[in-house]
RNA sequence: GCGCCCGUAGCUCAGUUGGAUAGAGCGCCUGCCUCCGGAGCAGGAGGUCGCAGGUUCGAAUCCUGCCGGGCGCGCCA
């Protein structure tokens, strides 16, 4: 806003009182009772002129020329904080912008159009998606989107490890199953899967080939088995994300890294910087030059790799692939891998904070005050379907995103079932239905309204000034929440702004507070307070869709009812 | 043992990277309420910010050391 103003009126009043090199900052108080705009100097000063801050802050506020600096008042508070106020009107002309912008407002060229890839879920294929999964996707897919919004070109990419022990360990354990389906004896391997859908699988290959493997196993039957096995996998990890409304770009597969030779390049690649050296019988390479903890065993003394050597491959071809910006969203149980790649890549001369990692904790579920047990079918924790189905998959996003990513988190499926606004992801949706609503008694389409030659200074009560001062800070949050890959950060900052919402839409209620009421007597008024609801609509559903959360313009029973 | 993350109201969590009297929701207490939109509204009680030092005008936030919880630690991924 008029930052610059204030900023060069404080800034001569300084060089007046023998500052030679001022240097001020200003911020926005939380409180509104402090003012539109507030600036410490004073207190910073306190030292060099040998004087207390509150004796400073009054001399600036004194001398200060108030319509230079473009504010209706200034006064000292506190330990000598200087705060400005701004006229109403001047505050309020912030809501034109949001008008005209409508779909766009919030958007920023902060990326410059840059690519950046984010890599989330990444799940092996190896059963139904869980909640941790749910957390990752719902997580990665909204920082994906907060990037968009912020002027980066985003790619959305999911790495299939689809190679290794994990999946012959799975098609082992389907194999078992099927052998049972024909009654003979057979186990399920040690570290194998027990899941029902293991169980489901192994009935549908009976079907398939009929008892073709128990008469006849050769050698190249498991790849047969797995080749049965792992698409039908893949395509309900698939439905899965995309029925959460998650979708990619690309899916990476890691088997390609050895039949497109980028393993084996890797591996040349890394012992040409000659940081490598063997020992008993393995090849390790000295990722404790890069700060890792202990070096890696890159070549096992069997000959094969270890996953460092694609982790690698697969990081160096994002590079070469024009991604020079990488987030990679993992469980933070993976941490232990994030040194080691760095290593890798640095190695092979790729910059020290690539890739980028968020790391983020592991999710508890709980019902009437009890852990959720165990899904049956996905022989782990609850599967993501099972929760979405029964809460919705608005709620669960939005749960999920709503906690800061390092730190466990406890999602509370009896909070989640909850309709009314206590549960924040539809008090956000009332807020905005509500707002829907006015236009709707108004008889106005929201397109139309216009901001025009609006006065809006008339927006000078206090529920108003705060509801404007929100509004005007979404950019911003969406810029911070971007750039710290938080999405939590959107959350709080909707939710504040949906209680301040409703707190001015109760307040105006007809027949207890007519003088507040949106759809006012007074034209002037009601078409204020008419731009005011429109721009908080706007915000609003940005917000949500930002997100990926709907933003109902009713909240039917109905629909709620029918929520996917 | 080493490394990373976490510790804030009875519970679940924020706290804009050092600012003003530490904030929400649930639960609890007290009043309203048949209302432009439904389990609604207004208010209240509740805190040694894990502990102890340090840095400075000023610390939940930064530095050090402890305590407690989670995760990870040379041929698994």
């Amino acid at each position: 806003m008029s930052h610059g103003k204030i900023e060069a009126a404080l800034c001569a009043v300084l060089r007046q009182m023998g500052v030679e090199q001022p240097t001020v900052q200003l911020e926005r108080p939380r409180d509104l009772s402090h003012g539109d705009v507030a600036s410490n100097v004073a207190m910073t000063l306190a030292r060099e002129l040998k004087r207390s801050p509150r004796q400073i802050a009054e001399q600036i506020a004194e001398s200060l020329d108030l319509e230079a600096a473009g504010v209706e008042a200034v006064e000292v508070a506190g330990p000598g904080f200087l705060n400005f106020r701004l006229s109403s009107g001047v505050v309020a002309s912030v809501l034109r912008g949001i008008l005209v912008r409508d779909e766009a407002w919030g958007r920023s060229e902060t990326g410059g159009g840059e690519r950046v890839m984010v890599e989330f879920v990444s799940a092996n294929p190896t059963g139904p998606l869980h909640i941790g999964h749910g957390r990752q996707a719902a997580l990665g897919d909204a920082i994906a989107s907060l990037l968009t919004w912020t002027g980066w070109q985003v790619h959305r990419e999911f790495y299939y490890n689809n190679v290794g022990l994990q999946m012959e360990s799975l098609v082992l354990s389907v194999h078992a199953r099927y052998l049972q389906h024909f009654g003979l004896e057979a186990e399920i391997p040690e570290g194998g899967y027990h899941g029902g859908y293991i169980t489901e699988i192994a009935e549908g290959l009976a079907q398939e080939v009929g008892d073709r493997y128990v008469r006849d196993f050769a050698e190249q039957s498991l790849d047969e088995i797995r080749a049965f096995v792992v698409p039908i996998l893949r395509a309900e990890q698939d439905r899965d994300l995309n029925d959460f409304r998650v979708f990619f770009d690309e899916f990476y597969l890691e088997s390609s890294l050895y039949s497109e030779g980028r393993v084996e390049a890797a591996i040349q690649a890394l012992k040409d910087t000659g940081l490598v050296y063997e020992h008993e019988g393995a090849t390790w390479f000295k990722t404790t030059e890069f700060g890792d903890q202990k070096d890696r065993v890159m070549v096992r003394s069997n000959g094969l790799p270890t996953y460092f050597v694609p982790d690698v491959a697969y990081h160096l071809h994002k590079w070469q692939r024009g991604f020079h910006r990488v987030i990679n969203v993992q469980g933070s149980d993976h941490h232990g891998t994030v040194d080691r790649v760095r290593g890798g890549t640095q190695a092979l001369g790729l910059p020290e904070g690539f890739p980028e990692y968020v790391l983020h904790q592991m999710v508890r579920a709980t019902r009437d005050g009890e852990d959720v047990k165990f899904s049956k079918r996905a022989g782990s924790a609850l599967s993501l379907r099972e929760l979405y189905d029964e809460v919705g998959v608005d709620v669960t996003r939005y749960f999920f995103q709503m906690r800061k990513p390092d730190a466990h988190m406890l999602f509370d499926v009896d909070a989640a079932l909850d309709q009314s606004d206590k549960n924040p992801v539809y008090k956000i949706q009332y807020a905005h239905a509500r707002m829907c609503s006015i236009f709707a008694k108004a008889g106005i389409e929201a397109e139309s309204i216009e901001a025009g030659a609006t006065d809006l200074s008339v927006l000078d009560h206090e529920l108003e000034r705060e509801l404007v001062k929100n509004l005007g800070e979404f950019t911003e949050t969406l810029e911070r929440s971007a750039r710290q890959c938080t999405p939590h950060v959107l959350c709080e900052y909707l939710e504040q702004t949906a209680g301040s919402t409703n707190g001015w839409y109760h307040a105006g209620n007809p027949t207890r507070n007519p003088e507040l009421a949106v759809l006012a007597e007074d034209p002037e008024i009601r078409q204020a307070r008419l731009v005011l609801a429109r721009a908080v609509q706007i915000v609003l559903r940005n917000g949500l869709t930002v997100l990926g959360i709907s933003a109902p313009t009713r909240m039917d029973r109905a629909i709620l009812d029918e929520e996917p």
